[in-house]
DNA sequence: ATAAGCATCCCCGAAAACAGGGTTTATACG
DNA sequence: CGTATAAACCCTGTTTTCGGGGATGCTTAT
């Protein structure tokens, strides 16, 4: 029995490549091919004929994204299996997917046997992830467990990002029309806060969360 | 007259794609296709009877890469025009191929539009960067100039990393075995030559270098 | 040889950072 | 509804940074 598949992907060429690989398999049926999430949602609220077993989709598309797409087969019909294709590997997109509950994600430049074993593990009922993609995933995981009890206010936020673009302690007040011994106060608790030593400290934290560029 | 072109990748879904872009195309030939820059190299050795146009490649390959490939078609024949195309925007292998004299640089989730566009454009005899990657180039380019004047000793590197790393002043000293008034004309001096305000400053610049991890 | 650059050390005064307090105002929760 | 808790705000010392200076050797290149 033929598997039902369909892709999403506003690049003509990411989907000519992906239906030429798929031509070698005997038993994949295309059903469709769509240029956004858009397209896809419609088709599947139609259509009520045959089953969908997997929809693979880039995350970058206009108008509703892979992101979205994914969510939303997921609260439609969770009998559907979904592929996350992408060029980058951004953290927060792998965790939003994956929360999502999301099948598989692959890179865009991985090779022919990589989509064939991903699709095959995905419509056998398995997650997919690449090595790369766990690492990366569990990474920013463990980053987030370490400093999720560290939150900064708002306030704080403005003020560690007011340091780190080098004013000085009286042109943040000034900025914020504030006093200088309240920034000072802010500077303090985030030194304790943050548990460093001193500015060198909140100016790294400070990029490492891009409050400010490089 | 037809072009005559040459494809290198060793994703063979991507050369599918570009394969079948370019058979919506009757004006281009497709000579050879390759997993890798060495067979490109090869090919164009042994072939005397044919003109070719172009070669398309891509940057990361097994063995000889789209760099070296690019170098080499240039030094062997000025006549064959390169497109690159990469997955990412690193601006030193931009840098790198302009300086070798590429032809065209593209993204690989670029459009068949752009794709079809850049190919004309270079087959036209000009060159094709998107307006994105002109802009990483100028940027790093003027970023290089505007830091080349600026030149730190090994003294300097070394007191800059310790203050980024949070050190006070005097435990600097201690570290180095110099008095602290020795680490304060040092920081005064680095805070003169690159320009900042202050430690916020300083740090910044120790990370942009590199000289302290996030 | 001599100028230029590097590494080292020192002083001073003003400004800022840092450490240790504090109060009042929202906001969440039982 | 009250009360815990966090957020936002302010004050007072002491220490450190920062921006001016200047000085002495020691290499390196012209």
């Amino acid at each position: 029995m033929k598997h039902n598949l369909i892709i999403a992907d506003d690049h003509k060429m990411f989907l000519d490549g992906l239906l030429s690989i798929l031509k070698t398999e005997s038993n994949y049926n295309i059903l469709f091919t769509a240029k956004h999430g858009g397209h896809v949602q419609k088709y599947i609220s139609i259509n009520t004929e045959e089953k969908i077993d997997l929809v693979i989709t880039d995350v970058t598309m206009p108008e509703v994204d892979g992101i979205a797409l994914n969510k939303w087969i997921k609260k439609t019909d969770r009998n559907i299996k979904t592929l996350v294709v992408s060029m980058h590997n951004d953290p927060k997109i792998i965790d939003d997917l994956i929360e999502s509950n999301v099948d598989g994600y692959l890179q865009k430049n991985a090779q022919k046997e990589e989509f064939l074993k991903a699709i095959a593990t995905i419509l056998g009922g398995e997650k997919y992830f690449s090595k790369e993609i766990k690492d990366i995933y569990l990474k920013n995981k463990f980053e987030k467990n370490k400093e999720k009890e560290i939150k900064l206010t708002k306030r704080e936020v403005e003020v560690i990002s007011l340091i780190a673009e080098e004013f000085t302690t009286q042109e943040i007040a000034d900025q914020l029309f504030l006093s200088k011994h309240t920034i000072e106060s802010y500077r303090k608790n985030l030194i304790t806060k943050l548990d460093v030593r001193n500015l060198a400290g909140l100016t790294k934290y400070a990029i490492k969360k891009g409050y400010v560029s490089s």
